[in-house]
DNA sequence: GTAACATTTCAACATCCATCGAAATAACCC
DNA sequence: GGGTTATTTCGATGGATGTTGAAATGTTAC
């Protein structure tokens, strides 16, 4: 990730509101969520929130898809991930071990961390 | 941690300058760097630099210390993990178990990831 | 086609931010 | 004390940001 895209993703989490909007979105995981569930949910106003949306949109934080009437907004978790990863990259010049590169992925390419994890298949 | 502090956070890293000293600070260590040593890595002007740096530490990010006449600012760790853990909490409401909690820890507390560390002792 | 719903676009306003130059403070050395 | 180095404070300037209200767009159902 490049300094200038960080900074984006920064900029845009960096507001109370999408903030809140897009940790709605992080846990509800890569099926997303209605822009009107989000309004309900943060009693945002319709216009407010498509103005912050399209903030984290540029930012490359999530993705938008139409289902009907509604718009489904998502996080894009390799972009999180790699923002992450940007802000721990060679942390403490690589001299501290359990100073892991953070990462979140939704469900597939599941790797076991601790939990043996309830897979679907 | 709450929402204001990770939005302080977020907003004093969204910055390129700001980013730059930050990941810089990350990678020296707990020990950290003289704001002489980041003015000169960075080419940024002595006075700009202390404006970033009064931003980085009211966010909470970064610490001061003086050393003679340097002042010799160092990452807060444990304030970057808690702000990586805020981001990613909950992540797809817990069904993805490799969305594992981000951690960078400097030197002491060293539990084993990968390789097996060369400590100190 | 018309009505209802979900979301976006447009224009306008007040507020905050990053950078600069000049001067001030603080610590060290002789 | 006087000189040097390291960093901070102050004041000013141009540019970006978040919110609001009213109107427009796209979609579904009758």
């Amino acid at each position: 990730m490049k300094n200038a895209a960080a900074v984006a993703a920064l900029a845009a989490l960096a507001q109370d509101s999408r903030l809140d909007v897009y940790r709605l979105l992080v846990q509800a995981g890569p099926d997303g969520l209605a822009a009107g569930e989000v309004a309900a949910k943060l009693k945002l106003a319709p216009n407010t929130l498509t103005f912050h949306f399209d903030r984290l949109r540029d930012a490359g934080l999530v993705t938008v898809r139409r289902d009907g009437r509604s718009m489904i907004y998502a996080a894009r978790f390799e972009v999180m991930n790699a923002l992450l990863g940007y802000l721990t990259e060679n942390c403490c010049a690589g001299a501290a071990e359990n100073c892991a590169p953070a990462s979140c992925s939704p469900s597939r390419t599941a790797k076991q961390n601790k939990v043996p994890a309830k897979v679907t298949a």
